[in-house]
DNA sequence: GCCAACGTTGGC
DNA sequence: GCCAACGTTGGC
């Protein structure tokens, strides 16, 4: 089972979003980002638990737990000429970006914030992509120690 | 709001 | 294939 971290910015699409939809359920769509697409594409299965990252606020940091609830699909929302994402390169016939469906497990009991986070950068989370200088993925894998480590913070 | 870092685009 | 210009991300 893969472990991964997954940003959203909580004033569009935040934690408590996800859990006020049916089944806790929501299509991840909007990925805009190769690598970022790759891993969801080709890495994410169903069953991988993702930590739910607040970025862009004023207290960025990870609040909740979830899980990939289905595995990648195309993402229709680079299909249609009104949505934000539209990609008029994305075609039907071959999809250029995909999403995963992500399911909410719970929340945190607190959040687990960057700046903690950065307190252990040259421990076991210095191989953790959220904490190198200049990182703009939203989507990344975290390790099975590196989980368990932050997991054990809360 | 600022700005550093980064990814993408497009001219050549 | 190079690289400058541009737009975006995201912490602060």
């Amino acid at each position: 089972m893969g472990h991964w971290l997954m940003k959203s910015e909580p004033d569009v699409f935040g934690i408590d979003h996800l859990a006020a939809r049916p089944g806790h359920t929501e299509p991840w769509d909007g990925v805009r980002n190769y690598q970022a697409r790759n891993m969801m594409r080709d890495q994410m299965q169903p069953g991988d638990q993702a930590f739910f990252y607040h970025s862009n606020c004023a207290e960025p940091g990870i609040v909740g737990l979830m899980e990939v609830a289905a595995p990648a699909r195309p993402d229709p929302t680079a299909f249609d000429p009104e949505a934000k994402y539209f990609d008029p390169k994305s075609d039907p016939e071959n999809p250029r970006w995909y999403l995963v469906d992500m399911r909410l497990l719970r929340h945190l009991a607190r959040k687990i914030t960057l700046a903690e986070l950065r307190a252990y950068a040259d421990g076991p989370l210095a191989d953790l992509p959220l904490l190198r200088r200049g990182n703009r993925l939203s989507i990344m894998p975290v390790t099975l120690a590196q989980w368990d480590f932050i997991l054990s913070l809360e």
